[in-house]
DNA sequence: TTGTAGGCGTTATCAA
DNA sequence: TTGATAACGCCTACAA
């Protein structure tokens, strides 16, 4: 046991150790050239001996560089923000970074921002729904919002960027194929997240493109299956009282679980009756029974964009020099839209054989 | 705007425009007593001002305490690893403290714990199945293995704790449950961690007890709902092939869900002819249809439990004074079991009435 | 009640 | 090829 009295060593331990300056020691440890090999030998064999670590407060106070990206979010226990959540560390290990993880209630967004960015991040990815506009005000790093609204994060100002999925387009899609399937109408359960709403709009948009009517869709009052449950539950009512509801479309997979439940305790057959389909954020809708249809982006993915556009912003900043913009840690790139897959799956279908009893359409044939 | 020439504002800076020493300042910022009032105000003025923010790497330097708690995983990506660092975060941010969280592949624990060590995080709380023996040599903080094997954990001196679940206990109950139930004996999926086998092993010990038969096990070659699916397909086949197959023990929730859709695809009704249970980390396995019988306890509140462990090691060590031990940190405690749930629902009831033609056994009546 | 001096562990700069 | 010295931004101790 090296006699340097219980401490931590430090680098001068480590200098002492192998004869050499602590300059020395530092040089062999950032691989700067110019160390004689028998020198380098000498610290690395001291290095180990102690169990020598470098102390990132101190090379991050001189070299303005932590090493850290945070991330910040107002949604820690959303199932999608911990999908991402874990894409963004997959990324950022790639890169040599480590992760910082801060979770917000939405009213202590400025608290707990201001902690993590104590740390000196030198980016941020933040998932934080409905509230992009105060990361603004936050003076922070370059940020990249995950699956914020394109529009409204461009007015924060070049240092917060976005990289999002196409809900609208998705959901036109996922619509247009069950009626491309016969259904008359889709029906739908809304969810009450900003994407989710895009969704709704996607899903308006293909009704209204395909002269379809517009039904009133159905809104969860809570997040999750339980959400889900209930919606379906009113769907099978309005269904027994005659409405023709013959697809839905759900606003994300959980409530879709929950959809699937209440139709089954309604004794009503998926897909043979009712269509369900979903979005594709829950990994294991493959294997519900019935398999779920599906369209998506899985957020992991989208979590790694957001790290990969935050550091190709330093490298960028790197080759030019950092001189030309304030410096605020990493800059962000320019802000993509993932795309989306459409996974058709056993819980959709045609529609029933026309037995039903609304007579103010005539039975046209569809496509 | 400022002139302090477009730097990022640091303590010097909020003095010298509320005219008093950077010292002053610090004693705002730290909530000293003995300051005047007015003196305070002038200086809280230049703070908003500059929008001022203390640097945590200096202050760490001089402290010596980072505010950091690591998590360190080599499964990023399972469930209940994601799970527990939700509470892991949510208990951090009670705290004050801000986590750092690193992944990492098997083979590369003790590089990534090096980069996360590097930041000096005050305590570790490690998910890491299978190599908690290296968490020992990787001379870091006081570190708490979420569900490790205590008795394993022991032998790796103070540092390290750990907080579990009693695996071997929840698959006792459940077993016996079923057999209570009035199934003859209970099948079971095995999973691949060390937790699945602590459950195997409570669900043989619960079988030998009863003097139930104890059927050989179908472990599962991939995690998650995939191999729980072919596990089922070949208990499907033994029960075809003339085995006594009606209740079957998942050795998790996402294995049962598998386990479902198998014996949906080959036509057995759950409950009606084989009864299912899983172990409860599953947030919505009350919305499968049908819903599942579980035991287990939530990986939130283990996570929640390491990092009270943690905080109070941190307690003890500031009321006693740190110098009795090495400096390393937070010191754990004591090493609590979380107690399981035991939530039966649709997925068993009692076995389908006898008329199977093995005759090996009479029929005896059972509690 | 406030200010000055010193040091935390590292890297950068310059001199040898 | 190596070493001395000066920051980096902050806090503790002591002086005023």
């Amino acid at each position: 046991m090296p006699a340097n009295g219980g401490r931590i060593p430090v680098m001068a331990d480590v200098a002492r150790i192998a004869e050499v300056s602590h300059q020395t020691v530092s040089r062999v440890l950032n691989a700067h050239p110019g160390v004689r090999p028998e020198t380098e030998a000498r610290v690395r064999a001291a290095v180990a001996e102690l169990g020598y670590r470098r102390n990132f407060s101190a090379r991050a106070l001189v070299t303005r560089r932590s090493g850290l990206v945070g991330v910040l979010t107002t949604a820690p226990d959303h199932p999608d923000t911990v999908r991402a959540l874990v894409g963004v560390e997959r990324a950022l290990r790639a890169a040599g970074r480590t992760l910082l993880f801060a979770g917000a209630a939405p009213g202590d967004l400025y608290t707990v921002a201001e902690r993590l960015l104590g740390h000196a991040p030198e980016g941020c990815v933040a998932m934080v729904p409905g509230q992009e506009a105060e990361l603004a005000a936050l003076n922070g790093p370059a940020t990249v919002v995950v699956d914020g609204d394109p529009a409204r994060t461009a007015s924060l100002g070049p240092a917060v960027m976005t990289v999002g999925i196409d809900h609208r387009g998705a959901a036109d899609t996922l619509t247009r194929h069950l009626l491309d399937l016969g259904h008359r109408t889709v029906h739908h359960v809304a969810g009450g997240t900003p994407s989710h709403a895009a969704r709704s709009e996607g899903w308006r948009r293909a009704l209204r493109a395909a002269g379809a009517p517009v039904p009133e869709p159905e809104a969860v009052t809570e997040p999750g299956p339980g959400g889900g449950r209930a919606a379906g539950l009113a769907l099978a009512h309005r269904r027994a009282a005659g409405e023709e509801v013959t697809a839905v479309l759900a606003a994300d997979d959980h409530i879709a679980l929950g959809l699937l439940q209440a139709l089954a305790e309604s004794g009503l057959c998926v897909p043979g009756q009712v269509s369900v389909a979903g979005f594709g954020e829950r990994p294991d809708s493959a294997h519900l029974c019935p398999a779920l249809t599906t369209v998506g982006a899985d957020p992991a993915e989208l979590g790694g964009a957001a790290v990969r556009l935050l550091l190709a912003g330093a490298r960028e900043q790197a080759e030019n020099g950092s001189a030309t913009t304030e410096d605020r840690g990493l800059r962000a790139g320019a802000a993509p839209l993932l795309p989306t897959r459409l996974l058709v799956r056993q819980s959709t279908g045609p529609p029933p054989v026309r037995r039903l009893r609304q007579a103010e359409r005539p039975p046209t044939s569809r496509v």
